[in-house]
DNA sequence: CCCGTTGTTGACCGAGCGGTCAAGTGCTCC
DNA sequence: GGAGCACTTGACCGCTCGGTCAACAACGGG
């Protein structure tokens, strides 16, 4: 859906995205229904196929708009940071921070991962991420920093860690994000340290 | 829903539960119909309601049977190891080795956890086998063989590893299980082996 | 002040859902 | 062989959903 939209219109877009990204959050997909989004909001059925052809649709614009957002936040606050493991150990904590920001959003994209409708979508924005991940690694292993593995299986190792210690950790028991960072980045970087006699 | 069962009707469950699975894994919970189950087996509606109350309870049965002949697997591999961190691997590989057989479960998991009729359920799942790893840990760390740390969140680092790796590598590439189990376990005991000049 | 465009209304529609039930079939045990 | 319980049928019900649309309101440039 392509429209002309004053600034009047942009504004009540935003709001529908919020909205509906919060009771997707918490109700889950299917159970909220169009009707809830635009009665959360006061206003009647058009408003809402006025902005979007679909429920569907408005879901991808969610998933779309978010992941932009994580990885300019990402590569904020890596900035120009040389050394490639601390670029790695940068991006980790930058998507904790990010998610603690933004709890509504884990749980959208967690569905969305179990519906063949929204994989491609969401697919691709992995793929960007793990490529982002895959770079920094494959550097230091140049650098000899890291030992040499293959690093698709790495980056993947690594946002599986961060993804659960953000849901059971940040979102679930509210733990303070740093700790949880600095618990998430100990981890990739060192792992359970066992000592060689074992 | 309890009811004398024949062995006729036991099969028939058993039917239903299987049929039920594969379509909420390939086609999603809600998009897949009590009507969609019931003819997928050739029979009439009134036959899933003779053994489920309601397809809630229908899924929240696959989930605990699901869970149960996991953990099955995890005890059946561990046996009586007596060295923690071996217990720990062994649970690691019968994990991985149990989604691989069970490939249809892991979507399912997924999607329950997004639902907050069924998040309960899962939350003891979960619990249940954190609760098994943190053993392990602890008295790993009683040896002296990993060091002191949150053993709560070590599991959660762990269990974020192997869900990750078994969904990236096994079930959407399928690469062999031995392969990624070795990495997974390599990755959870050593991490990235950052060399200490770093 | 008027007119075209953007934005809004809410009754309405067809489809499909989860769940019911009166009626029937097949088994089993006495 | 029949009484009774396990199991099956499928039309049916009430309801909710995603989506449509004709009519209308608000805004803004000329």
């Amino acid at each position: 859906m392509r429209r002309k939209l004053t600034q009047r219109g942009r504004d009540r877009r935003d709001q529908l995205l919020d909205h509906a990204a919060r009771l997707f959050a918490e109700r889950g997909y299917h159970p909220t229904a169009v009707s809830d989004i635009v009665a959360s909001l006061g206003v009647g059925k058009g408003v809402f196929y006025w902005y979007f052809s679909s429920k569907e649709e408005l879901l991808v614009e969610i998933l779309k708009a978010s992941h932009l957002d994580l990885r300019r936040r990402q590569q904020a606050a890596i900035g120009d940071e040389p050394d490639p493991v601390r670029r790695i150990e940068l991006g980790i904590r930058a998507s904790l921070a990010w998610f603690a920001q933004h709890r509504e959003y884990f749980a959208i994209i967690q569905f969305a991962a179990t519906d063949e409708t929204f994989a491609p979508v969401l697919r691709r924005n992995r793929e960007i991420g793990l490529a982002d991940t895959i770079k920094h690694l494959k550097e230091a292993m140049v650098e000899h920093q890291i030992a040499d593995q293959d690093p698709e299986v790495l980056a993947n190792a690594i946002h599986g860690v961060v993804d659960q210690l953000t849901r059971r950790c940040v979102l679930e028991r509210d733990e303070p994000v740093e700790r949880v960072a600095d618990a998430a980045v100990d981890f990739c970087l060192g792992g359970l340290r066992v000592s060689p006699a074992s």
